[in-house]
DNA sequence: CTAAACTTCCAGTAATTACTGAAAGTTTAA
DNA sequence: TTAAACTTTCAGTAATTACTGGAAGTTTAG
């Protein structure tokens, strides 16, 4: 492959991987850089990033403490030089499961906890609204408790066992 | 429970599902509807909803327009009344469903496509960054279409099918 | 201590996304 | 065929979210 399609290629998947990210409710930037540092063969370091997405030292650092927060790239320094270097987390499991239990933290428990509450009151029985309310909520709060716990011990297993367990079960 | 608590209670869980959905890339209002519908006893009426969000006439019309692209919600209409009510699908499980299909459309397939066609490109095998760039493409690739697989599969289980079992398996 | 090399913060601005409201369109009943 | 009752569209605007760039802060070497 010549340099060039190269490049055009790789510039395609760090295009698709901040659309991908924005559908999902990460920022476009954010989800570049992760992109950026997922194929870089050695740590980067901000001014490389900055060129290459074409962005402000400013936006390139909050989205990169942003990344490190998720725990899904590290920085990294060398001795001898000041500059910071970042680097992806690369095993696609890995991945998957620091995601999976970050936005289990950050979304899915306070909405657990509200619907787990709403559903938990003392309704008036003879009031259809109230009972309608109750059932929805209680429904609602059942699933994402299970979704939750599953998804919760799944990212806590290897993928060697869990994967080829699930494609041999549901394939 | 008093009108007056109920009314907070219900007011807190379609403030929060909004949140929950604008997290997850979905308009706070699409999603506020949703929560609306959902517990509503009966079919409501587009003026209904605007009243109780406090939203415009075209702000509810695109927001109920999208849903119903979804298959989140119905349209249901009345002989001998010209108004458009609308009804949410309640089942928890047709909703997750639906959900995990139309994302999988809309998002995983674009995105699995990109990724397979970039990794199946002929790299030059001598270039370590071209070595990584298809390495982790097809990792990335591999691991989605894996997920993708299962999720359809279990998407179009019977909840009764496969919830107890996923939950002996993993809790 | 001081200056160079770098990182972080943040007020202001730009870009994106969502919403409003009025006008145009549609349907139905008489 | 008309007018009332309703729905849809869309240009303009508001709200939200993301970004810029310079100023302030930090670290290190000499």
């Amino acid at each position: 492959m010549q340099d060039t399609d190269f490049k055009d290629t790789r510039a395609a998947f760090i295009a698709q991987w901040g659309t991908l990210g924005s559908n999902w409710g990460i920022n476009r930037t954010m989800a570049q850089i992760h992109a950026v540092l997922m194929v870089a063969v050695d740590p980067v370091d901000t001014n490389t990033l900055m060129a290459e997405l074409k962005i402000s030292r400013g936006n390139a650092n909050s989205n990169l403490r942003d990344l490190v927060g998720w725990g899904l790239i590290r920085k990294v320094t060398y001795p001898g030089d000041r500059k910071e270097y970042f680097e992806a987390e690369k095993d696609v499991w890995t991945m998957f499961c620091i995601i999976a239990r970050e936005r289990k933290r950050r979304e899915i428990d306070p909405a657990l906890q509200l619907l787990k509450s709403s559903s938990s009151k003392k309704f008036n029985s003879k009031n259809r609204e109230q009972q309608l309310f109750a059932e929805q909520t209680k429904a609602l709060a059942d699933f994402v408790s299970t979704a939750d716990l599953i998804l919760n011990k799944v990212s806590r297993s290897e993928e060697s066992k869990v994967l080829p367990f699930l494609l041999k079960r549901f394939k």
